[in-house]
DNA sequence: GAACGAATGCTACCAAAGTAGCATTTCCTG
DNA sequence: CAGGAAATGCTACTTTGGTAGCATTCGTTC
């Protein structure tokens, strides 16, 4: 199947394209589990592959504290994407999941590469509609799927090895940021995860969900 | 401000472009009010662009019924752009809310300029931005804010005219149409507006709301 | 292994939003 | 201008999800 092309992270087909034209300027940078990176005006001037570990995209609500999860950004993930398309300021934060190591380089040079470099843009717009496809996705479960549906179906992305962006997301992450990346709270998270031990479908350690019966919860969704 | 070359509807720096160089195999379409184009695999081999009216994307929960509309295409919007970029099945549905004409392009007539031709980038690269910042807003706000702060904000960037995407949109849209847009029921967008009409900060003919006292909505929005 | 903070678990309560069914009004078309 | 379909308005009810506060467990680090 052709999308195995796609499938294989981003980086994979960029790194002999950065090593050959814009390696000087490049920065490995490492993030402490935490941090909060990306100060100021940093987005608008660099471009950021991640190398390894985990980082975030969030939105939040000032009124209440609420967070929504945008994008989790894992080995070969890059961004701001948006940023380096329109040049324009992007109103997001970003937060190191895990400790992280990622790749900086300047944003004019990676613009450079879109303009120019075709083996660069084959990588890169398949990955841009992958961005566009989660946000989408996102968008569309928040608004026509309950709770307990949108949970249920994480856990399940949660083991497809052909979901790039969903396979492992959730190990090591607390109920907390299991609630910001599906729309709810914690409280509500455990409430749906109590339920679902009830009946024998998962089991919990602290920060790791393991699914039981895989066929149990696809019968909840009812879907596909 | 830099942005108003953004602003200027896609279309028009595209148009040179397209006169010059794919005007061949171009035709216009017409699509009725309520029309659901684009059947099978016509949105796998073209790429239209919008010349009038109102055409919608939407995604569907087969259990419930409810829909979620994603984006609503007017006057110099173009789609499908994930087809584009990644040529892959885009599962969305499109229903014309108005009579509407659009421009169909063969998609790899687009591709080709995609790769090719940098004045059709300059363009495109924004707008792509546009629909990511679109998309991420959609599922941001549905998470963040409650269906009222939904419709308010609906309503007050109905007025603003920088706001290419959204001014003017729900003008001839019914409440139907305007509870998918912000992720909830008709009878729930009428509670709210009812309650809205009762304070003195809008009023409403059939298929027009009209804003009163957009101070009034700004207070109850708290934001910005 | 003691101590601290983070994470999880639980009960109780409240508010917002979705469901249902029907009446009335508007508007489009013949 | 009449008739029918679409849109709007309304009452009542149900469910889900969010809020609050506290107890317990886990796990990391001196």
């Amino acid at each position: 199947m052709p999308e195995q092309q796609i499938e294989l992270h981003p980086f994979q087909a960029l790194e002999p394209v950065v090593q050959n034209e814009i390696s000087r300027y490049t920065k490995r940078l490492f993030f402490k589990k935490g941090e909060t990176p990306f100060s100021g005006d940093e987005l608008l001037r660099y471009f950021y592959i991640v190398l390894s570990g985990k980082i975030k995209s969030y939105q939040l609500n000032l009124d209440n504290g609420k967070e929504q999860t945008i994008f989790v950004y894992r080995e070969g993930d890059m961004f701001d994407t948006i940023i380096l398309l329109d040049g324009q300021v992007h109103d997001v934060m970003y937060e190191a999941l895990e400790d992280s190591e990622v790749m900086q380089l300047p944003i004019e040079e990676v613009r450079e590469l879109l303009r120019t470099n075709e083996a660069f843009n084959r990588m890169f717009f398949p990955y841009l509609a992958q961005q566009m496809r989660h946000m989408e996705e996102l968008a569309t479960d928040l608004s026509l799927y309950s709770t307990s549906e949108r949970l249920i179906k994480l856990l399940l992305q949660n083991l497809d090895p052909n979901n790039r962006l969903k396979y492992n997301l959730i190990q090591g992450l607390s109920n907390t940021e299991i609630a910001k990346l599906i729309g709810t709270v914690r409280h509500v998270v455990e409430r749906h995860l109590k339920a679902l031990k009830a009946d024998g479908s998962i089991e919990t350690k602290s920060k790791n969900v393991q699914i039981l019966d895989a066929t149990k919860l696809l019968d909840k969704l009812k879907l596909f």
